[in-house]
Order: C-alpha cells, then sequence, then structure tokens
DNA sequence: AATCAATGTCATAAAATATAACATTAGCTA
DNA sequence: TAGCTAATGTTATATTTTATGACATTGATT
C-alpha cells in the first residue's frame, strides 16, 4: 500500500490537465496555491506539475467553496487537520496505537466532573486523566 | 474496481511527465507510435496525452527491446495478445467461463488421434504425445 | 457608497511540443 | 567489405501551453 501513495504523491500532471479534471480556471488553482493552500512542484521549466493528491485538495476546496466557507476558513480546517496528524504521529512515536488513543480519551470522558470510579481494583491504573490542552 | 481501470486509461499525461518516468526520448516515443505499439490521445491543441496504461506499454516495449526483441517482433506479440483477447470476450459472451474453457481445451486434447478412450488401466491417461505444433 | 475576497481578462515572455528533414549507429546480408 | 535497414539522434520552425503581473469585474458585507 506504500507504493499506491507514492503514486499518489508523484508530480506529474501540468495545469492544463488539472484544470479539466477540476473544473477550475488556471487562475483559481495558482490563486489557491497563493493562499497556501496547496503547493505544486515546479519542474525544471519552472512549470507547475500537480498530484493525484493535489487534485484530491483542489475537489475538497471547490466543494468547501460552494459550501459557504471562505478561504481562511479552508485554511483553518487544513490547519487543523494536520495538528490532529501530527498529534498522531507524536503518539505513535510515544508507541501509543490509535485504539490506546480512543481508549484513554473515553476514560477521560468517564472521570469528567471529577467523580471517582466505583469500586477501587481496576480503576485509572495509569493515571491517565489529567491532561490539559 | 472499474473506476480504477477508468483512471489508469485517462490520458493526462504530457510527453515531458512520460520522458521522465519511462526514461525514453520524444523521439522514441513518437516512433513507437508510428510503429503502432501506442496510440496516445491528442487534446485540443494537438499534443499528445498519455495514460498510466500506457505508461505501462511504453515500460513493456522498452524490456522487450532490451531482450533483443525488434519492433516487429513486439508488435507480434501484442497482436496475439489482443486475438486471445478478443477470444475471451466472445467466449464469454457465449456464457462460458475461463475455467469451461480450460475444460474444453482438455476435452480437446484426450480425443486428439480419433482415440477411443483407453480400456486398459493406466496407459499413458492424457495421451501425452502427438502434439504437432 | 466603500471595501474586500474571489475571479476574470489581457499582455508579454519563456517553456514545451509537433513536425519534418537529415544524420548517425549498429547489426545484418549479399 | 560494402550496402542496407531499424532505431535513434539532431536541428530548425511553427504552434501551444504556461508563468507572471497588472488591471478589471463581481458580489457580499459593512
Amino acid at each position: 500500500m506504500r507504493e499506491k501513495e507514492l503514486r499518489r504523491s508523484m508530480s506529474v500532471l501540468p495545469i492544463g490537465t488539472v484544470m479539466k479534471l477540476t473544473d477550475l480556471t488556471a487562475r483559481q488553482i495558482r490563486y489557491y496555491e497563493q493562499q497556501d493552500l496547496i503547493k505544486p512542484v515546479r519542474n525544471e521549466g519552472n512549470r507547475r506539475m500537480y498530484s493525484l493528491n493535489d487534485i484530491d485538495r483542489l475537489l475538497e476546496i471547490k466543494d468547501y467553496l460552494d459550501d459557504g466557507l471562505n478561504i481562511s476558513g479552508i485554511k483553518e480546517v487544513y490547519k487543523k487537520q494536520s495538528q490532529l496528524e501530527d498529534e498522531r504521529k507524536k503518539n505513535l512515536k510515544k508507541g501509543l496505537t490509535d485504539s490506546d488513543v480512543r481508549r484513554i480519551l473515553q476514560d477521560e470522558f468517564l472521570n469528567i466532573g471529577g467523580l471517582k470510579p466505583p469500586s477501587s481494583t481496576f480503576d485509572n491504573p495509569n493515571n491517565f486523566n489529567k491532561f490539559n490542552h
């Protein structure tokens, strides 16, 4: 599955192709780049080259705009996403899997309001709760 | 799985990209087209546009040439392939599956030479010999 | 009415591609 | 060996595509 990801991130499409695939104008595509929503690679001759991931991103942007979101709103969405992404990676480096994290979050909710757990035995063995975000 | 096939057959790559992906020169790529080994689509401006399938085909051609096959040899290979493909489709339209076809072929071989099935027990059970290819 | 975000339009320069012609190279054959 | 041919290189010219920047338009919001 790693190879597929590689393929999707290879910058092989010129802007003309991207225009057709996304039904956006060159002006729009370049404008979204200027707003840091996408970051196409440049080839030796300074032409922008796009990947399939870029196509997906552009289609997403189109959808968001159609939904009434403006560009700075879209920027926030992506900022939040990459923050979550970063955190996931950090946890992963700490040896925690996604399901670990889900378990931890659930424990947090269980203790909301400073409730003491019912019986004393198996509760919160690793002191997962006092998070300050 | 149909969508993937569609993606692979979409002509979205300019010749410059194809050159990089295949490590062929524009001259070579156009020459193979002239020899009917590939058939890129033209865009409105008469530029050749290639698909991922074209890339695969070009890499194949490269391999064949490296193996010492010449272009008319490669053409024969592809002609044979499309013949087999056609036949498979025809059978499929007749409602025969691939394994049906295999069974039929095996039956054919069993009766080669007009032999009656052997009443004698274990002699040459599949009539392996009198093939004329 | 003034402002601003998103996009359109236009001019200019540079890069990429198409086409066609002629050149080179390496392998085969008379 | 000389000649032939397949595959590829090279070069010139025309057309298309793209980049960039400036100015224009549009529609929403204040």
